[in-house]
DNA sequence: GTGAAAGCGCTAACAT
DNA sequence: ATGTTAGCGCTTTCAC
């Protein structure tokens, strides 16, 4: 019966019927199906946020904004998980065709030309949560690396620090090169060298320790004393050319996964070494001692992202926007 | 056309019409209406995980477990959030009427009348991941807490330690009550009294923090060496009726929370305080020191949901099944 | 303001 | 083996 419809999309009715449909609905506990509705409306009202790994902190942070924006606007929000080849996030856009959901916010981890290709010929609105080249002509909003590490290099070099290493996560990511060469041209513009550089094989913890692991050993500074505390020095890390004062990490879980090797070896943060990490998630606060991070704006992010989502849906004509969310440092214990 | 239906779901046809029907496609980069498809045979080759809290760790491991299983069976996760309010998991029950997805794991924070018996009335198949009565009828995979709590404590005891605090989460939730009399079960066992008992307001790192506050400024034990010391005692938590060895916290958060509060107090972990969490999250690994952490099995009981709501959709006319996960203990740094 | 009827895009049953 | 048709449950004309 259409009356039904109409008095449950709040559309005029007359107050009998009203009640008249409503003592129905309740006697018999009918709920319109969402399916046919969407078949017929061409809306779902659900938006789907997708995100490489749920275990990385710094996405628990995007989709509490995403959520937040969206909710409000009357959609549901769904989250998938792609894992982290590009071969995944393609068959996620490829599949958002087929009307799961209205819109979609993907945070790629990696993107090639075949990923650009599906998003620019999706059927939904697409916004990237991330950086993609301006040419490939979509709604992004991405973070500002460059300046993230900048302000990383210059608080330590503030806080009298000045041998660095830096832990990245994989270069072939889009945020792995971005923070490579951020890198690279902060410590340019202050006349920095790097004491060291590796690449972790992600972005995890496991990986991180990885990567301390082979820091501190290819550093020939595993153990407290094992050289410079013989000639008199502060015991803690001595290179073959000199001390290491200061890693920076591409991420928290980086970060950690370093923290805990560098302990392993009896090196204390931020005494012996000062870290750093990037995104100020949550793990970030509950890292033990705090960890200094690179806040780039992954709530502001989230938001942003949904709201252009919500414009780009209300609207399709509208050019592409490239948003760039600046960075903060949050400030804690491990770079007193 | 329905040769294209019959071709695109590997029904018999000729080479030729396959090879027909597989250029038109490429051409026209056609993808079949997921909800047009699924109003016509009823199912949405979809499933829902619900959880109340993104930011708890313990159920990154939950959605890892699930994700792997409902995906080999060719079923597309999704993930929702409830938040910590009963009503709002009600309400997303409720919303499975819709036809979002064809079944729902939900790891429910709180439970009441109403969310058994929208479960009960549920259209599609529900699995509830955690402790609902047994007379509510309904598939279930619950944690064993008593039996989490009894390894707790019996290791404490067998590392020295008796004087036991513990800091639940609210014992409105569902694990907050399981904790609750776990805790009392296994130390009335042992013989043991507790030194304090601690309520957080949820089961955040945040209200970890507060508890902790909580706690050690009830035992006046804030300021090392303010009266154990002076009496020539180790110095740390001394309570008004003597020290405290020991914390268990009811999940990994509230255990980081308080790790921080004790560390604020320069108290150390494990030599003046020892800490063991429960759920045995990524977090309990990443912390430091690495946290000793009852694992109630968040992996397998995400496993074996999947599996039952699985098997469920097959025959719905199965009896419910309640499994229980036993626990294990994982001892780390933070109880040696 | 309300009922009747068409149709969203697909698949399953039927007819060829 | 393929084309035709009905119908999944809803919303939205279109008459009245």
């Amino acid at each position: 019966m259409a009356s039904v419809s109409r008095v449950l999309n709040g559309l005029p009715a007359t107050e009998e019927m009203v009640e008249r449909v409503q003592r129905a609905v309740e006697e018999l506990g009918y709920v319109p199906d969402a399916r046919a509705r969407s078949l017929k409306v061409g809306r779902t009202f659900q938006l789907t946020l997708a995100v490489a790994d749920v275990g990385n902190p710094v996405y628990v942070t995007m989709m509490r904004a995403v959520e937040e924006v969206v909710s409000a606007a009357g959609y549901r929000l769904v989250v998938t998980t792609t894992g982290p080849d590009v071969v995944d996030e393609v068959a996620l856009v490829r599949g958002m065709a087929r009307g799961y959901a209205d819109g979609l916010v993907i945070s790629p981890l990696r993107v090639d030309d075949d990923l650009i290709k599906s998003i620019r010929e999706c059927d939904v609105p697409v916004v990237v949560a991330g950086n993609v080249p301006a040419s490939a002509g979509v709604d992004t909003v991405r973070a500002n690396s460059p300046k993230g590490m900048l302000l990383a290099v210059e608080h330590l070099l503030a806080t009298g620090r000045k041998r660095i290493a830096f832990v990245n996560g994989p270069v072939d990511t889009v945020p792995g090169t971005a923070r490579a060469k951020g890198f690279a041209d902060a410590m340019k513009a202050n006349g920095l060298r790097p004491v060291a550089e590796v690449e972790a094989v992600d972005f995890t913890f496991a990986a991180g320790r990885d990567a301390g692991v082979e820091l501190l050993s290819g550093l020939d500074i595993g153990v407290r004393g094992s050289g410079a505390e013989a000639r008199g020095g502060r015991p803690g890390a001595e290179a073959r050319g000199g001390r290491l004062d200061a890693v920076i990490a591409a991420n928290d879980l980086l970060a950690v996964g370093i923290m805990h090797e560098l302990a392993a070896r009896e090196l204390v943060v931020p005494d012996d070494v000062a870290v750093i990490g990037m995104d100020d998630s949550e793990l970030a606060e509950q890292c033990f001692p705090p960890l200094t991070s690179v806040n780039l704006g992954s709530a502001e992010r989230g938001r942003r992202a949904a709201e252009l989502l919500l414009a780009r849906i209300d609207d399709d004509t509208r050019a592409p926007r490239r948003i760039v969310v600046q960075p903060t440092l949050s400030v804690r214990k491990s770079t007193p």
